[in-house]
DNA sequence: TGGCTCACTTGACCCAGATCAATGCCACTG
DNA sequence: CAGTGGCATTGATCTGGGTCAAGTGAGCCA
């Protein structure tokens, strides 16, 4: 029993039906069409882990691409000595995966509890070089990364502690909660520890801490079980962030 | 009078001679045939711009694109307060400009004197979605823009100051002279001010001197004329930067 | 039910790097 | 050639956030 779709959800971005996935995402996969799909469906296959799994060691993304259905995976890299930074949050409906070879060495993790809808890499790679439209997709996708990475960069290198947990803060619930973009009472739960949130901050977990406890004083959060969070005022929290 | 060209030069990367430019060089545009080439090189200008020169700002790259011919252009942002941050260096023959509408306000300034060959916005966003190997062109280097964004996220948050200097001078020095991987007595000027370095690497102007005059009274690096690097020993500055 | 572990918080102290201030060093220019 | 202004260096001091260490509290398993 299908209702009549609205009609501002028929743009470029219209959420489309993954036979494989078994559910409707929007993301580079909407620029396929009906047959394509059909044909990707009967390689693809779905599946779920749990937070911490490694995603890039154990060939997932070596020899596959997937969507992320839901959940939230982190990017990483590791120095040497064991010095950690997360350098990107995928969220639903993100496309996990590097076409062509990659200069740098990044490993992908999840965070929290992810599904994920995965497809064989050459199966892909046939379908990006066929489909303009595809490679379309992956090109804006990959510049929105580089746009977020670029932005991040400003709170690594010139924020302070208080406002890089704000602007954390921020990320997240706008992320998690898209159409909250100014709005009073977000609330969320926060798919990183304090280990995650200060390797992506580039602070120690004491310092992310003290800077929660300082934002639930000053009456900007409240946390219920270290992980919920409320913000009654997310303009407030911007701010703080100093967007 | 044509020499016979060498095997190994027959692959994706080859030069091509972009008529426009009056200039053979790598990129993006290699993608072009001969006839989209000369049909590019009619609309296409050429200029030179002192350092310092705002190239987002003055109409050159919100209606254009353009390639890099040489010199080292600076992606900045900044705060409301003026705090800046340089979140990207191109090299020549990257090639500048944002396809789509850009999800962040990042600013482009020439770092030294650059030579800009310059294409009318329209004729290039025509000619991306005609020829999918100058889309795929522009994939690719999005993606290593990507790939460089990510590893200087882990040495704004991770390393420490005089890590971070030294992977300064590690990336020019490699960029500048991109055959010297691990070379001794590298020798290059840098395209940057200490206030540029100071702002691409997330540190204060006197932090970044005295960390310079450390390397130095350490023999790793000598500096004439403020400006003027040499590196006897790559392999041990990059030690340094705790690549 | 009691002891574990894991995630987080809080406190005391310290240090790397920021801040403030002075000086040096050209390259211009009037 | 003194005067000026843009860069860079160097020194003295301060402080934000790191380090080390102890404590809390919620599961969870035996």
């Amino acid at each position: 029993m299908m209702s009549e779709p609205r009609a501002d959800v028929h743009n470029s971005d219209m959420p489309v039906l993954c036979q494989a996935c078994e559910a409707r995402h929007r993301g580079v996969c909407g620029a396929l069409s009906g047959t394509e799909l059909l044909q990707l469906s009967s390689k693809a296959s779905r599946r779920e882990v749990v937070p911490g799994t490694e995603l890039a060691a154990d060939a997932e993304l070596t020899s596959s691409y997937a969507n992320i259905l839901s959940g939230v995976v982190k990017l990483t890299k590791i120095l040497a000595d064991g010095r950690q930074q997360i350098v990107g949050l995928q969220f639903a409906p993100d496309f996990l995966g590097r076409p062509f070879k990659a200069t740098s060495e990044t490993n992908a993790e999840s965070a929290t509890t992810v599904r994920l809808c995965t497809f064989p890499r050459a199966v892909i790679d046939r379908m990006i070089s066929e489909t303009p439209e595809l490679e379309r997709r992956l090109l804006q996708q990959t510049l929105n990364e580089l746009d977020e990475a670029r932005g991040w960069m400003v709170t690594l290198g010139r924020k302070t502690a208080a406002e890089k947990v704000a602007s954390f803060l921020y990320l997240i619930a706008t992320h998690i909660n898209p159409e909250s973009e100014s709005a009073t009472n977000v609330s969320f739960e926060l798919p990183l520890t304090r280990a995650d949130i200060a390797d992506f901050l580039g602070l120690t977990i004491e310092t992310v801490s003290r800077q929660m406890t300082k934002l639930r004083k000053a009456d900007v959060i409240s946390i219920e079980n270290n992980r919920h969070v409320t913000v009654p005022d997310l303009e407030r929290l911007a701010h703080r962030a100093s967007i």
